[in-house]
DNA sequence: GCTTGCAATTTCATGTCATGAAACCATATG
DNA sequence: CATATGGTTTCATGACATGAAATTGCAAGC
């Protein structure tokens, strides 16, 4: 464990994580790092791109050097751009917002989230996160995970969101089943009242979900015909980004 | 400057911009530094999420912390956002790609590619660049900043991309000229053979470029008429992109 | 204009700890 | 079985990261 590394990747984490710009002393004090420490952090930080440096209020923000990172280090965007085109063409379908979502660590992290254009719509910003047991997202996800791991991501004590949520245990479990048995997840205001959230997952050539998409609205829309509709047309998109990521893989298996 | 933490970048790049993940011995090789120096350096990484470590093929790859730096950190973020809707419906209007793009250093960056579903288009991906003397988004950046970045950013000596390309820096300034007037850029391959780029600025309250957008198609389908229209369109755009963004500015200037 | 305060730099003696050669281990290959 | 290849661990060494303290620079207060 190499301790200067260490130390400036919190002192850049700290950068980033700030909405405002820092000086020198926000971030020796956010860090307890003495203050030449972060002072020679920064500044090699700054050599590399990493770190912009304002000379007129003498702050610190992130710098491009990491985009640039990025740009081309981003595990979800090819994800993305494969899936892109048919996330927009649900959402005008039905004119709800459609959410991309994948599982890290033991939630559910929003990674790209196409708003429809009403102005009663759900709203999250991608990078949100959210928990495993109450969301469409979350459990369509986990369902299409190897069983092994449900125990582990679904612990005995559940954090209950509104009337709905399923804090049993058991309860989850049960709908994993059920979920992997209709290839499906859909949930009415567990996670938040008056929220309904239809979800299907994106599979790998094992079977494992890499991704789920959904499409979220507020309960009131949501007519039993409507759902049938919306569940036929989520499988449909979900097969065809299937489809197109695994074709377009190959680049990413390694050497 | 401190060592570990600037070769250990060297490290983190390596990785983050290999196509493929990489073994212990391709960074060494990359790298130029020695085997037991990268192994620690890569373990740390690992540590803090930046880099993940598929033990199947004892290879490295990128890993999410970097996503979630980038998250809060993304100077661009907010610009995307913010003009996504307008981007969309653009490009819908006209069914032909629009780009949107930032100046770096002495290139134009593309920051993200709305793509018309014409199956003859134009074609880039986010992170391209390209000069800023051959493109219609490179030049509208350059012309709405003070005149005396020109001379800088335009060099005597310009790289000819096509038969139509200004080599000539008298051409292109009086040319930034030209666009600072009608507030508009339009290029007939000047960049690539056959594509036409029309762009518009978005302005910061002093009128300095912060973005621009274009919209590129293939030289044959814009007419004299088809161009008028665009040129409206794509200024109606930017301005609306400009206000949304002023408005939604408050957050980001700090302390 | 002088002083006071505050934060950013710079200095420097200290000893920590990053370093890289080499040894070691695990696995594949002939 | 031998050999090679690449990953992991060890260890003595001294380079260099460290942080306290001094210095500079700037701005507000008296």
């Amino acid at each position: 464990m190499v301790k200067p590394l260490f130390k400036a990747m919190q002192v850049l984490r700290i950068v980033c994580e700030s909405s405002q710009a820092l000086t020198l002393k926000d971030i020796t004090e956010l860090s307890e790092i003495p203050k030449s420490t972060v002072y020679r952090y920064l500044y090699t930080l700054i050599a590399m791109d990493m770190i912009d440096y304002n000379s007129n209020n003498e702050t610190f923000s992130p710098g491009l050097g990491l985009w640039w990172l990025m740009q081309s280090a981003d595990p979800f965007s090819k994800l993305r751009q494969v899936s892109s085109k048919e996330r927009r063409s649900l959402m005008r379908k039905f004119n709800e917002t459609v959410n991309l979502g994948v599982l890290t660590g033991s939630e559910v992290l929003y990674l790209e989230i196409v708003e429809s254009a009403r102005s009663l719509r759900m709203q999250a910003q991608p990078g949100a996160r959210d928990d495993i047991h109450s969301t469409a997202l979350g459990k369509v996800l986990l369902a299409f995970r190897p069983r092994s791991q449900w125990e582990a991501l679904i612990p005995e004590k559940l954090v209950r969101h509104t009337d709905k949520t399923l804090v049993q245990r058991n309860e989850v479990l049960a709908n994993l089943e059920e979920i992997r048995r209709t290839g499906f997840a859909i949930e009415y205001g567990e996670n938040e009242d008056g929220a309904t959230c239809i979800a299907a997952p994106i599979l790998d050539s094992n079977g494992v979900s890499l991704a789920a998409v959904s499409v979220s609205a507020p309960s009131s829309r949501i007519t039993d015909a409507l759902k049938k509709e919306i569940i036929v047309e989520l499988s449909k998109c979900c097969a065809i980004i299937e489809n197109k990521f695994i074709r377009d893989i190959p680049n990413s298996a390694g050497r």
